[in-house]
DNA sequence: GCCGTTTTCGGCCCGACTGTTTTCAGTCG
């Protein structure tokens, strides 16, 4: 059972309590366990198989840790079982509809029954559910309205058509006069890989301006709110974005505390608590004194608490507070570190641009290097490269590094991993290639001791330089495909092999937990962008996005290295 | 249920909004 299973179990179980009344800090501790087990890096199925403590994982405790043995070891837990059974069946989902908890869940379902969403929806209709007292026709209403929403609604959406959303209406404001500190806020901010809503904040001399001109936005659909500060939309696509405008002086507390996340700001403020301060988006509050003190960057917030700068992407509550005591957050990568893009496609295979035009964007970026690395003839729908094409074009790339400056054409494949294990091509051909990515895709159902014999096979061929898209997921689309990478990872480092962050928005393979294991292990990393045009080089900010929540530092990601020292390490073997 | 620079027991983030209120409970991020 993978962990984003057991985290699924906990939560349902905080769900179940939160309905059955129970202690709310109980029912907080089941959430934060069920979050911290979602970050967690390592699967706690192999460390109860190494015999190693589950009570070293942040949140979880002596019964938490009782209960996840129980659920991976035997598949069943017997606490959320008798759990489910002594409550309505579905019950959950009423607390899945943004307004009703758990207080109004229970009187929903003792009073009138309910215990689905469509009951719920025949009740309003019905007018049974605006009878119940303490409720009423408008509560009742707004059921309706966010039971049809949710039908509408799409889950979470990736970061890479997020972003740029936000980026655009950025630009758009900034026109305004006196807008400053205009930035994503939120899990877009942390680079978390999918987000729900847009959260943007910015400071202004008229704020209400700001608000106005967001209303106003070509981008917007609907308007749900539009006051002096704040104003929410949803825009064209059903994306909702809430804008937050406040003074100059109060920025550093409120983007701090619209980043989050939610569990790294309770550890926070609990920390906080415990020096005698309240923490909170206005500012930080000597508790003794009731003095509110003001913060107009997030730097100056995090130094009062005696602590070093967090970046955002590390604010999981995954121990970055304590590390954030002894002033010991490692300088994370940076774009501007990437020297290079070691994963891109042209023409010659399902690509749409030349080799030319894709290392003339190279340039423009400021990179010295790019590797083209089109598709083996294995890949037959993408219009692989046989051993002559190969040549051919191993031949114009030669010429065009005669003929170009200030940028350096690697030869590449990115060779197919059959499902045998064997490779597209032989030896002599691979050997000719500055460098060589081995990658699946197809057969992606085997069983996952045979995938895993599969890549590692490819991991111990002197031939292979780096392994792409280690497990060929898709984000909110294909599952990953069953392999042990604790296994591969192993393999890698023993074999000095690099592993991929692949940077496509839609793939983010590795995912944020399994980098920082590698990089735990020893592995080196490197970050490709897929690219299949000049335009998708832009991707390698989710890659480097992704890479700093796996808290890598550019001595962790090859492709950080200036070219000299790249055709050192991928020359190594040939 | 978790956890410790007061504490192994007694706490546990904080503020805003909404609707149905006559002073606040419930919910959310």
């Amino acid at each position: 059972m993978k962990n984003n299973e057991v985290a699924r179990v906990f939560q349902d179980i905080a769900d179940l309590l939160e309905f059955k009344g129970e202690n709310v800090f109980k029912i907080r501790a089941y959430e934060r366990a069920a979050r911290a087990i979602e970050h967690y890096p390592r699967e706690l199925k192999t460390m109860i198989e190494a015999g190693e403590e589950l009570r070293d994982i942040p949140g979880v405790g002596e019964a938490i840790a009782g209960k996840a043995v129980e659920l991976i070891t035997t598949g069943r837990l017997s606490y959320y079982e008798n759990l489910k059974n002594k409550l309505p069946q579905g019950i959950t989902n009423l607390l899945a509809i943004p307004g009703i908890g758990p207080k109004t869940a229970r009187r929903l379902s003792g009073e009138l029954g309910i215990s689905s969403v469509d009951e719920l929806e025949r009740a309003i209709n019905e007018g049974a559910v605006a009878e119940l007292s303490g409720l009423g026709n408008k509560t009742a209403e707004n059921m309706l309205h966010q039971i049809q929403a949710l039908r509408r609604k799409d889950q979470r959406i990736p970061i890479g058509e997020a972003l740029p959303i936000a980026e655009e209406i950025i630009i758009a404001l900034g026109a305004v006069a006196g807008v400053r500190n205009l930035t994503p806020a939120g899990s877009l901010r942390r680079f978390r890989e999918t987000v729900g809503d847009i959260d943007l904040m910015g400071t202004a001399d008229n704020p209400g301006q700001v608000v106005d001109a967001f209303a106003a936005l070509p981008q917007v659909a609907q308007v749900l709110a539009h006051g002096s500060t704040k104003g929410s939309v949803i825009v064209k696509g059903g994306l909702q974005i809430d804008l937050r405008m406040v003074n100059h002086d109060a920025f550093g507390s409120l983007l701090q505390h619209f980043t989050g996340s939610q569990q790294h700001n309770i550890a926070l403020r609990e920390r906080g608590r415990r020096q005698g301060l309240t923490l909170s988006e206005y500012g930080i509050t000597v508790t003794s004194t009731d003095e509110l003190e003001k913060f107009s960057t997030e730097e100056d917030f995090y130094r009062r608490l005696g602590l070093q700068y967090i970046p955002p992407e590390l604010r999981e509550a995954q121990g970055e507070l304590a590390r954030a005591e002894q002033q010991s957050i490692p300088p994370l990568v940076e774009l501007s570190d990437m020297k290079g893009d070691l994963h891109a496609h042209t023409r010659w295979s399902d690509g749409h641009d030349s080799v030319e035009e894709l290392a003339l964007a190279a340039r423009d970026l400021g990179y010295q290097y790019i590797a083209i690395t089109d598709h083996s003839a294995g890949r037959g729908i993408a219009h692989g490269l046989d051993m002559d094409r190969l040549w051919q074009q191993i031949a114009e790339i030669k010429a065009l590094n005669d003929r170009l400056t200030g940028i350096r054409v690697l030869t590449g494949i990115e060779v197919d991993i059959r499902a045998d294990g064997s490779l597209d091509f032989p030896h002599e051909v691979l050997s000719r290639l500055d460098i060589v990515i081995a990658a699946v895709h197809s057969s992606m159902h085997q069983s996952q001791d045979k995938m895993t014999r599969r890549v590692i096979g490819a991991i111990e061929d002197p031939d292979v330089d780096v392994i792409a898209h280690p497990t060929c997921r898709l984000v909110g689309g294909r599952e990953p495909v069953a392999i042990d990478l604790e296994a591969v990872f192993r393999a890698a480092a023993k074999n000095d092999k690099i592993v991929e962050i692949n940077a496509m928005p839609d793939r983010l393979d590795l995912k944020d937990v399994h980098a920082f294991r590698a990089r735990e292990l020893g592995v080196k990393l490197a970050i490709g962008t897929d690219a299949h045009s000049t335009s998708h080089m832009g991707f390698m900010r989710f890659g480097v996005g992704l890479a700093r929540r796996a808290w890598c530092q550019p001595r962790h990601i090859l492709n950080t290295l200036p070219l000299s020292e790249l055709l050192v390490l991928v020359n190594r073997n040939r």
